[in-house]
DNA sequence: GAAAAAATGATATGGTGTATCATCAGCAAC
DNA sequence: GTTGCTGATGATACACCATATCATTTTTTC
């Protein structure tokens, strides 16, 4: 079985416990996102599920999905690239820590990696020193992926 | 002498140094955001410069205003907001260090820290380990200050 | 199978940002 | 001083991300 598909009946099961239901088209929307490590914005998962599946699925419904996606804890949003991207720890029962999102500013790879928690209440100490509360531990942080490094040089 | 007029007229000199005109538009735009400590939207800018001087300002000039004054380094944009903030360091001298901006997700205060050499290096080496390389060191951190945080209580 | 609830569709609109071409202001050289 | 260059600004159009609102369809529930 894929890992995409593994994925997806992970995200069955966790709707089906939690007493909500994964739709065909929110089903459809979670795998374009699974499919790739790259992250998606609304309009390219509505031509993705276009030209996979034949669906026209207007972007005001991409988003209502996407909202209930990071409802159910799926997908992220990342609004450095107002981009969204599959959470990678769909298939862990746990619950998981503090990402951080490392995106690509050429390639928009996005690579989801967790933090210390010592480096974490380092960073909240400092914060609220500065009078300020962390309203979301996620960070993101704009990188190049070594990849697109290499073909640079 | 205001602590914006100060920095208005340390940016003249550093313009003139430089060998780039700090112009009367470019003047107006970067008061509108010294005046406050909050960011703004290169939209709201215009605004501020119709009200403020009576002047007509296109957004389009706004935008390539705001791309003149971050090559200067008198800006910064702050991604996560799509807005823009006063570099809190105009009226340094010496080349600053990396800056983590602190951003009240109600208010949209911003306040703007910098980070120890120590930590970055510790971010720096977790990047690198999971293939990435930082693009830029700058951080934005959503956060609520807590004048928010007690109106809310 | 009718009423209620959930999901999706359709349309319009707003905010942010860029591409492109035109115009204007300052300044150098002659 | 006017010709021509350069940098700055104006005007228009448009692309992309996102939401508001109302209509329609599908699914539950009784």
């Amino acid at each position: 079985m894929s890992r995409v598909q593994a994925a997806i009946d992970h995200a069955e099961n966790s709707c089906k416990s939690r007493g909500v239901k994964l739709t065909n088209k929110r089903r459809q929307v979670l795998s374009g996102l699974l499919q790739s490590n790259k992250a998606k914005s609304a309009y390219e998962l509505a031509d993705y599920c276009r030209v996979e599946f034949g669906e026209k699925l207007p972007p005001m419904s991409v988003y209502r999905i996407l909202e209930f996606l990071q409802e159910e804890r799926l997908v992220h949003k990342l609004n450095l690239a107002n981009k969204y991207i599959a959470c990678s720890h769909i298939t862990c029962d746990h619950d998981h820590g503090i990402s951080q999102f490392l995106i690509c500013a050429n390639c928009q790879t996005v690579k989801e990696i967790t933090v210390k928690k010592s480096t974490m209440n380092t960073l909240k100490r400092s914060v609220e020193g500065a009078g300020f509360d962390l309203v979301s531990p996620q960070m993101e942080l704009n990188c190049l992926c070594h990849d697109c490094k290499n073909k640079a040089a």
